[in-house]
DNA sequence: CTGTTAGCGCTTTCAC
DNA sequence: GTGAAAGCGCTAACAG
């Protein structure tokens, strides 16, 4: 299977000592007539140092594990991106495990990467447990958790609140009154309680007549398309959709329903997707820079495994993009009638 | 950093030897006592054994590397999530690296891969080159790819001419006669070749009105929506594009032209993904399966680990999926001035 | 500058 | 059944 040379076999073929051969691959320190002689023998046998038996010795694998919940959303593909291009430059490599959206696998992945021997860990994750405190506990590894924030760890995410608060004052400030979130379990408390409740508390506050009805949904376009008529029993002049794949379902289900948007009923949603834009009317988000998460988590746990300390946040710039999908609501007290 | 038992420790803790605790984490053949013993002190000490030391060993890795053009995108999403579906139960996991659309790099990442000492190879690739093939040819370690096909290489591909065909054959049965294909470079063959020319060839088949311009645009939203305007220079009565993302920026630039779809023009794409059912109007396209494409991919590659044989193929079940974007044309030769 | 010598932690004959 | 011993391929003192 291996037929690969190893580092005695090139130190027999250049007529030197394994460790004059090690030198030249990882130091120097020797001399030229030597080093030509093994760069030759090197060239023409195509060797490559065995990956396992050096880190058996360095106790340092170069490897991140990363956890993910799932594969194919483009938040994730974002992240991996913004993940990639700090841990490449160094060296690093991405060991990926995916938990399928359950916080029982995430905590099995931990356990599995951290016996792999990976430097340090980013999680990407659904929930920070005491299950998952307690393993943490445990070992000594770095880890940095995204997506999820708790004051025992190192976190590095979006401002969830934050980005709730700027939607909660926009769609007040266009004058509407009674909104539904659309929203999703709060076991997901980034998304399901932080961005809700920074929604809630600014659209509510010194708003008397304000009103806000939650329809839980899940995070798939199908799904939320599938709760269209729960939020449109509400009668709401707004929906705001906790994500914009939820916004882009409950787009399509009004649209089939031939009620105009933004004319009879407002919709925005957050996460900036460039899907958002394709949409008709294209969608009004907060978004987020999830390459930019990626790329501080990244560089958090890089500094963690450096010796360094690492300052979690959960501040990272927001953007509002307004475009098509919201309007404003001139008089009060009527939008309920409209429609 | 690495305070971690060691099987020695193990061994002495539960007043065995090294092997028979080996053997415990192995084969078994041990008595039950002793096998409690160790057992309970694993338990206690929360020993995991060495995860380079073993592979060092046992020649064997239970890692898959995996080169993929890009993060960020659906297509390479789904196929890591069928990937990820054959793997994880058979206990081997993915490594993966980044070729940022440039086949250097990918070549660079194959050889990277290869000295890790991977038991295998999955490469998403951007077109198989001289440079591939040779490097393949150095080393004996078995390699699978996707996205694009050789003779010369494992391969198992999505039916891109075949895809081609199918549109081709509706578009015209629509009755178009003069079409732009909105395509992308030949570097890739399997988008930028097969898929346009089984448009084509179906399109044109005793066909004698039709007519096939071409634009070259890139995979992004924003570039297809940039190429707009030389799009409608040449007056279609229908565009397809090489993607569903090149379908949807034409879609967007449509839109904001004022432009009626599929009124004046008919739109159509090639990819089937979630998104383009939202836009307005609903894409028509031919659906590819990469879930199953990384599934068949990771399968084909665990046979050839394995010792057996493979079957390369490009022949994956296609769906086509009639949505709003594309619509008849019923007289003929006046198309031009319709617009 | 270079070769010799120990292991890293694990698996695996090979005797007992 | 179990332990002793021999490495897997590499790095890192340690002498020279």
């Amino acid at each position: 299977m291996d037929s690969k040379y190893t580092i005695q076999d090139i130190a027999d073929m250049a007529k030197v000592s394994k460790s004059t051969v090690s030198r030249y691959l990882n130091q120097g320190y020797i001399s030229q007539e030597k080093m030509d002689k093994i760069k030759q023998v090197i060239k023409e046998t195509g060797f490559q140092s065995n990956f396992f038996a050096k880190r058996l010795k360095m106790k340092q694998s170069k490897l991140i594990g990363i956890i993910l919940p799932r594969m194919d959303s483009v938040t994730v593909g974002k992240l991996l991106e913004g993940v990639n291009r700090i841990l490449e430059p160094e060296g690093y490599q991405g060991l990926i495990l995916v938990s399928d959206l359950k916080k029982q696998k995430e905590i099995c992945n931990i356990s599995n990467l951290q016996q792999q021997g990976v430097d340090g860990i980013i999680i990407d994750s659904l929930g920070i447990t005491r299950g998952h405190l307690q393993l943490l506990k445990s070992f000594d590894i770095p880890v940095v958790f995204t997506g999820q924030q708790h004051t025992a760890v190192h976190y590095v995410k979006i401002d969830d609140e934050g980005a709730g608060r700027i939607m909660g004052a926009y769609v007040r400030q266009k004058g509407h009154h009674h909104v539904v979130f659309a929203g999703v379990t709060n076991m997901d408390r980034a998304v399901g309680i932080e961005r809700k409740q920074g929604f809630i508390d600014a659209f509510m506050e010194n708003h008397p007549k304000a009103k806000v009805d939650f329809v839980k949904t899940g995070f798939s376009f199908e799904s939320a398309y599938a709760s269209g008529s729960e939020i449109l029993a509400f009668k709401p002049t707004a929906v705001v959709c906790a994500t914009d794949n939820i916004g882009l379902g409950v787009l399509r289900y009004l649209h089939e329903q031939k009620i105009k948007v933004p004319q009879e009923i407002s919709v925005a949603g957050f996460g900036g997707y460039a899907v958002g834009v394709v949409s008709y009317p294209a969608l009004t988000t907060v978004a987020f820079d999830y390459e930019l998460v990626g790329m501080k988590t990244a560089q958090g746990l890089l500094d963690l495994i450096a010796g360094k300390k690492m300052e979690s946040q959960s501040n990272l710039p927001l953007s509002f993009i307004e475009r098509e999908s919201v309007c404003g609501r001139q008089r009060d007290g009527v939008d309920k009638d409209r429609i």
